[in-house]
DNA sequence: GTTCCTATGC
């Protein structure tokens, strides 16, 4: 690749802060002036001096001023600063307590927001249909179907019932709180039931995994436009129906509908998740073919899209050419490069960041410290760890979780377990599933059961650390003890995630279960299959079987059991199906085993391929014997 | 009315 060798550049294009070059005038600014320049106040420090421009000229209670200033705020997610501005005002109507429950509900806060509107009634002004709007959607957000009604209550006294805006907010916010019935009344008494009400109630049944609804809802939808089916193949992304976004995608061009940037980071989102990477790379063409200029949200999704489909230097190029860079930019990077095993680069990107001036969140950290976990590097790891808090990040679970992984991966369990008797948080199941799975991997089995009697008390188990349960007590020989596992999960009718990879052949997405025998092809992938395990053996490849912890019959059944782990199935259909010696695209939803992982070392020397295989956690560059991930992982 | 980044185990 050019631009961006084997590390980042360390000169970028400046990140542009949104403004333009608009400055005040030196002397007295006038009030357009002012209300130009509040404008482009898009960041905390350019609204103080907006601030400072506006009390030195008296222009504090100019009510169109202080609106303009308060929307700044809001917009820069500033609310202790409004709020600061907001207690000064002499007479706040009622466009100020619209931008202040804005910004509350911008920044998260819904009880803020309610709490404002009730102050705002409180001090006799009448609410008009902008204001009732923003505090339905502080309910929706707040989850709060009590307040939504009262709030409905006094729009039908007001006669804002009729009111176009309100109307949509009101659906969702009913919708947003699952109360459909009701969202469905206000939905029938509109003047008009248009393709815009019919799309929020369709993302509604989205955001509450009513898939089967919410695409009922969509065919109900008569002249379908691009923002209906963005929201549908967005709702599909969210429930985890990768195939049907892209299956409605098509359906979409079929449909002679465009799409639009939204809609294209939804695809991109699919390709992510699928690792359909001839897709993504189409839909990166199709940008350039129609200029749409990539914004971080467009950017984000290609680096994204690149680095999740195994193309980490695509996504580093996308990168480097970005002009807007913002801070999930660079947090898309960092977990990029995490994911690759790259933590060298990673921490270089986070340098980057910093010298661009873009503030770290929570998020880089999250990234960071995962980069650090998937290097084994823990002195830099706690270094990172420990500057948190001059960024002013207090660590979170998932912070103290990535440490606790970092030192149990590198065989210091033990020194996990203290670090996480230490925290200020409650551990959760992921930190405590981690801890054990490399307690067992280490061999500590004493802690491993320590771990394993907290989690069994906890009530809202997944499927995922009842079979590691499982497979700890099996691993032990504790065949009673792991049945009782299996037998929790199935009371529960908790059925275990089955392992599957997938593979594009052809921009066709290929999935493969364990011993999965519904390919058109099965026949000749098994004969591949079969035809591998001698040539590996012939090269001196025995089975560790070690890893097949259920509780098998006998030590045939468990090397069969390996032999038709999906990654296996999915690059044999590669093998043949694809030119000799072109590099194979795996993508597996479950951590790659051990077997596995020394079969694809094989398997891609005595082929001459390059195999790339993305896990649940990171990805494998497989060359000639050897995997990138340098056999830790 | 629609958009990018979030630690783990099978």
């Amino acid at each position: 690749m050019s631009g961006c060798s084997s590390l980042l550049p360390v000169t970028v294009a400046p990140y542009p802060h949104g403004n333009s070059d608009r400055k005040l005038a030196k002397g007295a600014p006038s009030r357009i002036e002012i209300l130009a320049f509040l404008k482009t106040c898009k960041d905390i420090t350019r609204i103080h001096l907006a601030h400072a421009k506006i009390v030195r000229n008296g222009l504090q209670q100019d009510k169109f001023i202080a609106f303009e200033l308060l929307r700044a705020c809001s917009t820069a997610k500033s609310m202790e600063y409004a709020t600061k501005i907001f207690s000064t005002l002499e007479a706040p109507n009622v466009f100020h307590y619209t931008a202040m429950i804005d910004g509350h509900v911008l920044s998260g806060s819904s009880e803020d927001g309610i709490r404002l509107y009730y102050q705002m009634i409180g001090s006799s002004i009448i609410p008009d249909g902008y204001v009732t709007a923003s505090v339905l959607k502080a309910c929706g957000l707040g989850l709060d179907l009590r307040e939504g009604k009262e709030v409905h209550g006094q729009i039908m006294k007001l006669g804002l019932g009729c009111n176009r805006i309100v109307g949509i907010n009101l659906i969702e916010a009913y919708g947003k709180c699952g109360a459909f019935q009701d969202a469905w009344k206000v939905f029938e008494k509109m003047p008009e039931q248009d393709v815009v009400l019919r799309t929020v109630m369709m993302s509604c049944y989205f955001d509450h995994g009513r898939v089967e609804e919410a695409c009922a809802v969509f065919r109900g939808i008569g002249e379908k436009d691009t923002i209906c089916w963005t929201a549908l193949i967005d709702g599909l992304v969210g429930n985890g129906e990768m195939s049907k976004a892209l299956q409605a995608f098509r359906e979409m061009q079929r449909d002679n509908v465009n799409p639009n940037e939204f809609t294209l980071v939804c695809v991109l989102s699919a390709c992510s998740h699928l690792g359909a990477l001839e897709l993504g790379r189409w839909v990166h063409s199709y940008l350039r073919n129609f200029k749409i200029d990539p914004n971080c949200f467009v950017g984000g999704a290609l680096i994204n899209m690149y680095a999740r489909c195994g193309d980490i230097d695509e996504s580093k190029q996308v990168f480097c050419q970005l002009r807007d860079r913002d801070v999930t930019t660079y947090n898309t990077m960092i977990s990029g490069l995490a994911l690759h095993g790259n933590s060298a680069e990673a921490i270089k990107t986070f340098q980057l960041m910093k010298k661009d001036g873009i503030q770290p969140n929570d998020l880089t950290f999250v990234s960071l410290l995962n980069a650090c976990s998937h290097g084994g590097l823990a002195e830099l790891g706690f270094e990172i760890f420990y500057s948190m808090k001059d960024y002013g990040i207090r660590p979170q679970v998932e912070h103290y979780g990535c440490m606790i992984d970092l030192l149990g991966r590198i065989g210091r369990p033990r020194e996990a377990y203290d670090f996480m008797k230490s925290m200020n948080v409650h551990p959760d199941n992921i930190m405590l599933g981690s801890l054990l799975s490399n307690c067992k991997l280490h061999g500590d089995f004493e802690l491993a059961e320590i771990l394993a009697k907290i989690l069994i008390d906890q009530s809202d188990l997944d499927s995922g650390t009842l079979v590691l349960l499982a497979n700890l007590y099996a691993s032990q020989g504790r065949w009673d003890d792991a049945a009782l596992f299996r037998a929790r999960m199935k009371n529960r009718g908790i059925r275990k995630e089955p392992g599957c990879s997938s593979i594009e052949v052809d921009g066709n997405i290929h999935e493969f279960l364990l011993g999965d025998i519904r390919h058109p092809e099965r026949d000749r992938i098994y004969l591949k299959l079969g035809e591998l395990d001698e040539l590996l053996r012939s090269e001196g490849y025995s089975p560790v079987i070690k890893v097949v912890l259920h509780d098998l019959e006998g030590d045939e059944e468990k090397e069969r059991t390996l032999t038709i782990h999906s990654e296996r199935l999915a690059i044999c259909y590669g093998l043949i199906s694809t030119e000799p010696k072109s590099p194979l695209r795996i993508v597996k939803n479950l951590r790659i085993c051990y077997d596995c992982h020394q079969v694809i070392k094989l398997i891609t020397r005595v082929t001459e391929r390059k195999i790339v295989v993305r896990d649940r956690n990171r990805f494998h560059h497989f060359e000639n014997g050897t995997c990138s991930c340098g056999d830790y992982w």
